[in-house]
DNA sequence: ATTCTTGCAAAAGTTTTGCATCGCT
DNA sequence: AGCGATGCAAAACTTTTGCAAGAAT
């Protein structure tokens, strides 16, 4: 049961700017940018919305960087690079990544970004959740 | 330039606890367990050490669920399956995790777990940060 | 003796939430 | 009118840190 969403010049805001950036940013980073066009925004409702793109699969979150949350508006599933010095993320083509994986390269040419580990996760439902869920 | 470590008894019962468990604990869930055994055990020891073992690659972090840091006192990089309800973390043997990968399967039969997305992040250093260490 | 380690508590940083108000339908 | 959205500030949480005391080398 989806609750009924009303609009809101401020969520539209909020996500026109995370699908205008390839930052992949944070609440804060997006708070920082639209205040100064929408004086009376506040940080607890870029959070609220976020929840909401998040919830609506309308955006994605990437996970945390540095203890903060990232996220993507592009919600095709693909594979990043996340700069461990300053927190960077990147998006890696598909194809870049099958490289990657296969032969394992260290360095990545084109973008001159020198990989150390990968970090691969599945998420979805145990099987004592799946089953709550079900019943 | 690392530090010289001196012996420690705590850091050993850490670490020997989360080398015991598969259950991919965060600072908290070791403190819980152990506190009992080392009643003079603080919690900003636990978090003092998990980061030692990180910087020394004795362990190693699988990221963040619902904003805890999660370890794995196996450091050798292997998939994981995360539980999207519970948070439960699991270790996914990495020739499921080929055929996961391969054939997009939504359920991984033995273990009981569907599948409902894959994050994958590639760790490194940009441009910017690599040319700044090596000068 | 030196330096690492730790308990404790305060601090820092991110994210959530309660509540009254405002805006959309 | 009804209910969702928001500002504001407090609260909740996780993690870090300063400092003095204790332990290892």
């Amino acid at each position: 049961m989806v609750r009924e969403r009303k609009y809101s010049a401020k969520r539209d805001a909020i996500l026109a700017l995370l699908r205008s950036t390839k930052t992949h940013p944070g609440a804060q980073w997006l708070y920082d940018r639209l205040k100064p066009q929408i004086p009376d925004l506040s940080l607890g409702t870029v959070y609220r919305n976020l929840n909401l793109f998040r919830e609506a699969g309308t955006a994605c979150s990437l996970g945390t960087v540095n203890g903060e949350e990232r996220f993507d508006g592009i919600t095709a599933p693909h594979p990043h690079l996340v700069c461990s010095c300053c927190g960077a993320v990147l998006d890696l083509p598909p194809e870049k990544a099958e490289a990657l994986v296969q032969n394992g390269k260290k360095i990545l040419a084109k973008e001159s970004f020198s990989i150390d580990f990968r970090k691969t996760v599945f998420y979805g439902l145990c099987r004592d959740c799946d089953s709550q869920s079900v019943s």
